[in-house]
DNA sequence: ATCCCGAGGG
DNA sequence: CCCTCTGGAT
């Protein structure tokens, strides 16, 4: 059984986040959505499915929709077709649907502040919950999903076998300061440099402190 | 472990 | 043409 990597010492992780705040200025996608109905739904509405597609299919939508009652008055048809272009679109459109009526049902409306209770709305589970606990209520929970799971491991930011282990590895490992800004900052870096099939090592910006090997092409 | 699924990229 | 994409539910 191979043994887990130590995560980069502080200095570098201090160094790697300075590097990453200043590439990237300015936060977009979570402060697009300070209402939490909206940002729960286009996380939600993100599995397996591309930004940009979520972000176009959202954009008319949200001007429209606010709150789990307008969403309840748009409908299950409505909402299909206006996330038509997004995949899983019929699955989630129902499950958007359904969410809502929970909310407007039990809890007057609003976004709940609790894991449990966020994990038992269909279409979220630990990773959409985590995205609401640390942008809404600015708990300190680490959504880690595909994009932050390949960059802490390969950077060795926060080193981990499974979600558990690098959820642990970001509180423990960040340093204090970074912590808020961390989950945006690795998410970007995931999508536009640390990319899956190809990662763009020669333009990376924290190239030289990172361990990762393939630096072909 | 497997299915859900359309758009965009290589 | 084949693959992947900010997961979640079974």
């Amino acid at each position: 059984m191979a043994r887990l990597p130590a995560p980069l010492p502080y200095q570098t992780q201090v160094a790697i986040f300075s590097r990453l705040r200043d590439a990237n200025p300015a936060p977009v996608t979570e402060l697009q959505h300070q209402n939490p109905y909206q940002l729960l739904v286009a996380v939600a509405l993100s599995a397996q499915s591309t930004d940009a597609g979520v972000n176009r299919a959202t954009e008319d939508l949200f001007d429209r929709i606010h709150t789990p009652q307008q969403m309840l008055e748009l409908g299950q048809d409505g909402l299909t077709e206006a996330i038509k272009t997004i995949g899983l679109f019929r699955q989630k459109a129902q499950n958007v649907i359904r969410m809502s009526q929970i909310l407007v049902d039990d809890y007057g409306g609003q976004v709940p502040s609790s894991r449990a209770a966020l994990m038992s709305l269909p279409g979220v589970g630990r990773k959409t919950a985590n995205v609401i606990l640390n942008c809404v209520f600015g708990q300190p929970a680490q959504a880690v999903d595909t994009h932050i799971f390949r960059v802490c491991n390969r950077t060795r930011i926060a080193p981990g076998r499974d979600v558990d282990e690098v959820e642990r590895g970001i509180e423990d490992n960040i340093p204090a300061e970074f912590q808020q800004n961390a989950h945006h900052w690795l998410i970007l870096h995931g999508r536009y440099i640390c990319q899956a099939r190809r990662p763009r090592c020669p333009i990376c910006p924290i190239n030289d402190l990172c361990p990762y090997e393939e630096k072909t092409a």
